[in-house]
DNA sequence: ACGCTCATGACAGCAACTGACATCACGGTC
DNA sequence: GACCGTGATGTCAGTTGCTGTCATGAGCGT
């Protein structure tokens, strides 16, 4: 993972090789492949730890709880995980913003993130519809916070760029 | 198109070579992938399209309209659009849900519609964040309509589907 | 008849993967 | 201490997606 970020970083992800990586790493091509399932996958490795942390915290959160309250606990809850690694989401974000094979990675992560959410809501008796809607949404307001929080330093805090995030949308949408 | 998308429901995207697909279309494969950038792209050639009518769409709404109704406007816009080749939708859907690669494109091109229609909202003046919020969350209830539009013969109204989606959310984002 | 342009074919080549087999270090067993 | 099973790695050959380059030829205007 180390060799394969720096060389995407210093030379772009197309023109990187995966027997460059595997070299770099001091093993083969063939082990490399071994381990990812392919070259993007390397730079989303840690994203089965996040869905699950999210999953449990919606299994967790309290029975009484409005399904989108549920859910931006549980993206802020996976903020904070992240709110240490601000150096590395930075790079890994630069590097995905350059590539749109990166980005369609991406975003099947967010939307495996979404359903698998989704299904924990309904587990918790939020029925079928409402638990899809909530469970977009609050990928949504997480995506959206996390650019905010990544691209700009004037804000610090993922998690409540995520709070902000729903606050405006609950503006938006309760006009009308 | 029509040669690969048999391809794809017959035996499988992945059990499909683009020399098969070329050589059933009656061409090369060079030929092939000078009309397509890759084997994917097939199946996504009116995105470009539709992205353009909601854009516009959303330029020619009236000045005074909120911008998540200008969303949903111009979703419902898209969706009448579809709406005649509801066949042809089911088939691309089923061929789609079968392979994760296929998925992320189309994540890919519903991100670009949603971006797309930020920078229109944007050109409204409504600001930065609202615009981004309202045009993410009407993706998302196109999405979602069109799940359960082309998923359920009971909901032959695709742009009504969009509504309903719509309805659904504002009951759930109001609520506190 | 000439030349221009544009679509296609032909061919070579790279790189992302994959399957099959060989090797080899390690730990447990007799 | 020899033996063996297991799991990680290396090796190699092969398929396929995709690209660059040049040749061919059809249509079209002059």
């Amino acid at each position: 993972m180390q060799s394969a970020i720096e060389l995407y970083s210093e030379r772009g992800f197309e023109q990187t090789t995966a027997a460059e990586i595997a070299q770099r790493a001091g093993v083969t091509e063939r082990t490399f492949f071994r381990y990812f399932a392919d070259k993007r996958e390397v730079l989303f490795n840690g994203s089965a730890e996040l869905q699950r942390r999210v999953v449990t915290a919606i299994a967790e959160a309290p029975a009484e709880m409005a399904p989108l309250d549920v859910m931006s606990r549980a993206m802020q809850g996976a903020a904070t995980l992240m709110q240490e690694n601000r150096a590395w989401s930075r790079q890994r974000t630069a590097v995905i913003a350059l590539n749109p094979g990166l980005q369609e990675r991406e975003l099947l992560k967010l939307a495996r993130l979404a359903s698998a959410a989704a299904v924990a809501l309904r587990e918790r008796g939020v029925p079928e519809l409402a638990a899809s809607l909530a469970a977009e949404t609050g990928v949504t307001v997480f995506k959206i916070g996390f650019e905010t929080w990544v691209g700009d330093d004037a804000h610090p805090d993922f998690a409540r760029c995520i709070r902000d995030s729903l606050d405006q949308l609950r503006g938006m949408t309760s006009g009308v």
